[in-house]
DNA sequence: CATGAATGAGTGTTCATTCAT
DNA sequence: GATGAATGAACACTCATTCAT
């Protein structure tokens, strides 16, 4: 049973607005009727194009798999592999600047990873990719090896995500790009062998 | 109405143990009556005591500040303000680890800004302590300068509550103290002005 | 506005398919939807041919009493009345085996007699025919006539009804027919006259 | 944590008040809200003292099983196993006719049995009791032992509940006492090993 | 003829909160 | 102080039905 294009259309609008409202006041205190109103479309008319709430969550984590097996891994082609971390890491705080994806995503956790696995399954996707990176890092002298990899891939995670769950807290209220930028850049001089440094040390002022 | 010893000693009492059942489920998993019944008290007697769920919360931030100004704050005393920084660092975590504070905190981000500001307020309190480690690290040419230090400290109160945040998502599934620190420490290295470095750059391998 | 012999058709075929659905799952456990995703037909299709969800079973009666008057009736000239009554029994049960009728009918019941009196309708022209056979037979003797024969009509309607209804909410584990023929069997021994007995009292073991 | 008498006694008499609603419509047609509308009660009051719809039936099934325990096994005592087929079967129709329990019992069967077979469970202790008034019939010779005891006591089970569903449907407009019992007795003249007839064959006419 | 998008009242259930006892 | 019965708005979700295309 083939969706047509206007069903896909649809379903496409109904999400990207949802997302804002959900972006708006946070996955958990909105509610489908709430959502429904702002869109001016009935609760049928969203349960006709979505099986439920967390569809929604869903949808979006299909996307951003997606988008990084299809756009990110195939440009990870810098030689210096710090500088692939900042593409990956930029990546996802663009994604979530356009979004507005991360409060949704981190609030709806548990019943997430309960019901169904998405959460963790677009992480192993995700942290997949980024620990492939660290491990041809650390092989070519460009990132200390006195941290295991995976350790420094979660973290990275964990402070990618973290951005963007405090920004979409104080209501986009600075630049999420480019602090996530400034946090992982003072980050990866902490971690590189040394010659790569992404902010000197010696004053400007 | 000057409340009673005794008065207080109960709030106190049910309020610890309130924040366990609160730790053990996620603030919005869990309902007043479920608290209650745990507690072995009713909800009247709960709400003899607080004004509502919302106080559960606003009481340990109530908490977390006292606790700041009275005893992190004063032992601010290390003379290498990366240290400083650490200790501030490692006391949230080990705050959260010991109250399960994180979840409900972070969840509840939005009803808290609305109803009260309390969230705010507190960032306020612990942003202004550790801005000031942070200025007197860079006058002391501990740390580059090269980055405001409202930046720094604002990049180091997202990865540290991030941490606090994603153990708690995992149902403490790790050592959220040791992997908090060995984050704050690379971050240290990064923004270090290159004397005091927390992890060799050296392979120990 | 006469109907086509191609709406005809159309309309006979769904009817037998939504039926065969409703067996499987019970009529108030069915929606339109699935019944029309399990036919391969839009809901808008199903309404072309039928006024709601009732209207299946309303047809069902319609057509039941057409073949009780044109299958049935016709058929029942044995000269034992008892036979006929066996006759009678048989067929429900089959027609419930075959349609998976019975639950359907005897749960809707309420809403069918608040709205268009097709149950009791039915009722009328079934224990019609019935009551013709049982007073035939107290004419000839075969059936005592110390009950009523419109109580003894009843009864036998109440049993098969009860028995269709038990094996479908049984999910159809047992030989609704065999155990139909028997029970009504044991019973028809309780009010003949004494000369037809269909199972022997002495014992054959 | 025992519940008082007060409570216990305000939830009998919602079970009580509830069970006549759910006869008055059926149990899938009216609503918790339906119910609670005419009990003159709120839905928080409703899911105060019972944990969902079900509980109705529930509670019925726990009464009926303990008394049939209780009230009927004790009884049982005539030494005519007929007698005591028929106060079996007495005591259900009186049940019902008491509590309205049919309608609702009988077409709840498909949840029930699924989620916590209170169904089947009630049926292995009502038959188990009447399995052993026949067994000791068919060894006394009073009943013919043509048929299996189990198909006979399936058969009688099937027949009570029949009638008392076919009464509630037909909203209590016969005597469901006296024609439950007129029915048991004719078949039970089919059953009776000659000796013992309930109705006599020759016309009184 | 057929489609399927849209409707909106309805369902069972939850829960923070109030208040008479 | 403490109790727990009572409230009723809110929630996620369902579904028979309508109607423009």
């Amino acid at each position: 049973m083939k969706e047509s294009q206007k069903h896909i259309d649809k379903k496409a609008e109904i999400l990207k607005d949802a997302i804002t409202v959900i972006q708006k006041y946070g996955y958990e205190n909105v509610s489908i009727r709430q959502i429904c109103k702002e869109l001016n479309i009935t609760t049928g008319t969203f349960y006709h194009y979505f099986n439920g709430k967390n569809d929604i969550i869903a949808e979006q984590f299909t996307w951003m798999d997606q988008r990084y097996l299809t756009e990110v891994k195939p440009n990870l082609t810098n030689d210096n592999e710090l500088d692939n971390i900042l593409y990956f890491c930029n990546f996802y705080a663009e994604f979530t600047y356009k979004k507005g994806l991360s409060k949704s995503i981190e609030i709806s956790q548990i019943k997430l990873t309960d019901n169904n696995g998405f959460y963790t399954s677009n992480h192993r996707i995700m942290k997949q990719i980024l620990l492939e990176i660290i491990q041809r890092g650390q092989n070519k002298a460009q990132i200390i090896d006195t941290v295991l990899a995976e350790d420094i891939a979660d973290m990275i995670l964990v402070m990618i995500r973290g951005y963007s769950f405090d920004w979409s807290r104080k209501e986009a209220t600075y630049d999420l790009i480019y602090y996530t930028n400034l946090n992982i850049k003072l980050f990866l001089n902490g971690i590189s062998q040394n010659t790569f440094l992404y902010l000197d040390r010696k004053s400007v002022v």
